[in-house]
DNA sequence: TTGAAAGCGCTAACAG
DNA sequence: CTGTTAGCGCTTTCAA
């Protein structure tokens, strides 16, 4: 009766539905779950290092969750007990979820395919390593984005502020750069000896002070991260040039601190919103856990404020 | 046989779990649910308007999760869909959630009120407005802490840069100023008729401004959030001031953003680990929702960095 | 110490 | 259109 069925009268339908609310009715999750064998509830593993990147994470859980809200699922967050030796899959297994988000900085592929052994769907955020079922940013276009705009501002001499060199995701930002200085003619301007894994300040400033004393007179600088463009900031201000006059920088995230920072920070906007989005369609139709479907690949947008300008005559 | 019962041999007890795991034996949670009439689950409302005090937000919920998981608790986020007419309360009701702890950037009084009617516990982190049970940084303790330093460091003409004026916490702070300023017989040093509801950039700037306007000679500044405090810190600058020489400024948060700007910031740490902890123990140990507890302070800590210096000769 | 049975709240299938 | 029934996987109680 209450289940939506059709062949039900209208008026019948408010009566029973104006009775079971008055009487506080609330169907048990439970029960349900029993015998139909499964369960509305999608999980997530949500392991983010405080660093900075936590606010763009949250995003995507907040647009993921909502999301999940529009189709009936709850989300539950996953937990690795080690004391008690329960995995996470066996949580899935005892909640009978069969779909879960994995948000984490860590390497999570062990667990990934510990879970898709067990029959469970997984996709996996910006994942460390190239992970069977990812979703990113499509840091082709996003790198390019960013290039092709410092590029049209004049600047030829454009140096490449890398992230971490072992990275799935780092590595595709530096290939898209390769490409775009190939198909340029332009001369790279990277130090390919330094890693920069932890995207940290220190590492952009230091990097940044490499790259100076390697190439005199650089145009402009496409970083990897909002914060090593930050690095790279304090390197040209502390080497006496003025920003953005003399060089121009552009960041990647669209971090809150871009618009806190002196000059505001010209970057590239991760689609955050979308990225949530779609990480739940793509969970939700996935119906074959062992399936490899191709890497989700999301657009990314340019936000342009204060830290690049033309290049000067 | 596996549930522990005490009346089976060591090695029948080794034989069975053994099998169990060859198995793949995983016990069905809404079986379990079903029977007992309970789950192993807690309720979060985690829904934080992406700003800078995300950091904290996820911090908390982190440690949050991390004692959950210690007493065999599973998380689930929950969610309102207002499409579906389904609200928190029957989602908890659904699931046998009798514990919910609300992260929230806006006032969930309604949503809380709602939940302890129907027999929930609540936990509020930083209530916008005074809430039956909640849990927060001590910010008496906290302020003093702030101003304290400050006061050591020589300061004796010390400027308040607030934040909200309406909220609990704000206010709270607001207050402490007051105690303090009383109690060490200053001159308040404070623009009542500015609000900074959104402890942004600017309103720290321009609250700055016109407190260098109204007062001469300020010798630091004490103020509620790190984003208020690079506000100051920028007006500042701005207004020739070389920091810390000739002004010091402390934050509070302790945000990374405090680690990324120039100077440092100095700042009053929240105690996240341990405020997620405790909110968790609380409600794992609130028996019945309707009581009323006293508001749970936990204290904060300095940080000092490079925005504070002992006052110049 | 072991076995059997009832029942938690619901759905689905089938008979009226 | 309505009513009845079996059974989902587990715990608990009672009987052997």
């Amino acid at each position: 009766v209450l289940n939506g069925y059709a062949g039900v009268s209208k008026d019948m339908h408010e009566k029973v539905m104006a009775i079971a609310n008055q009487m506080g009715y609330v169907p048990n999750a439970a029960a349900i779950s029993l015998v139909k064998k499964k369960s509305a509830i999608l999980g997530v593993i949500y392991e983010v290092s405080s660093g900075f990147s936590n606010l763009y994470f949250s995003a995507i859980l907040e647009a993921f969750r909502l999301e999940a809200e529009a189709n009936g699922y709850m989300l539950m967050l996953l937990s690795q007990s080690t004391e008690h030796q329960i995995e996470y899959w066996k949580h899935c297994l005892s909640h009978k979820i069969t779909s879960v988000f994995i948000i984490s900085t860590r390497d999570q592929s062990v667990v990934e395919n510990e879970l898709r052994n067990h029959g469970i769907s997984v996709l996996t955020l910006d994942p460390i390593h190239q992970s069977a079922n990812l979703i990113a940013t499509d840091n082709a276009q996003a790198m390019n984005l960013s290039l092709s705009y410092l590029y049209h501002l004049g600047h030829r001499k454009i140096a490449f502020l890398q992230g971490s060199l072992t990275t799935y995701v780092g590595k595709a930002r530096l290939d898209a750069y390769r490409e775009f200085v190939k198909q340029h003619n332009l001369t790279p301007m990277v130090l390919l000896e330094r890693d920069n894994p932890s995207y940290s300040l220190q590492e952009g400033y230091d990097t940044t002070m490499g790259l100076l004393k390697q190439f005199d007179a650089i145009d402009a600088m496409a970083c990897c991260s909002d914060v090593l463009a930050l690095g790279a900031i304090y390197a040209l201000q502390d080497s006496g040039y003025v920003l953005p006059r003399d060089v121009s920088v552009m960041g990647f995230d669209d971090l809150r601190l871009c618009e806190i920072v002196r000059p505001k920070l010209s970057t590239v906007r991760q689609n955050s919103r979308l990225i949530g989005k779609t990480a739940c369609e793509t969970l939700l139709k996935m119906d074959d856990p062992t399936s490899v479907l191709k890497p989700i690949q999301v657009e990314a947008s340019l936000v342009l404020r204060d830290s690049t300008a033309p290049k000067k005559p």
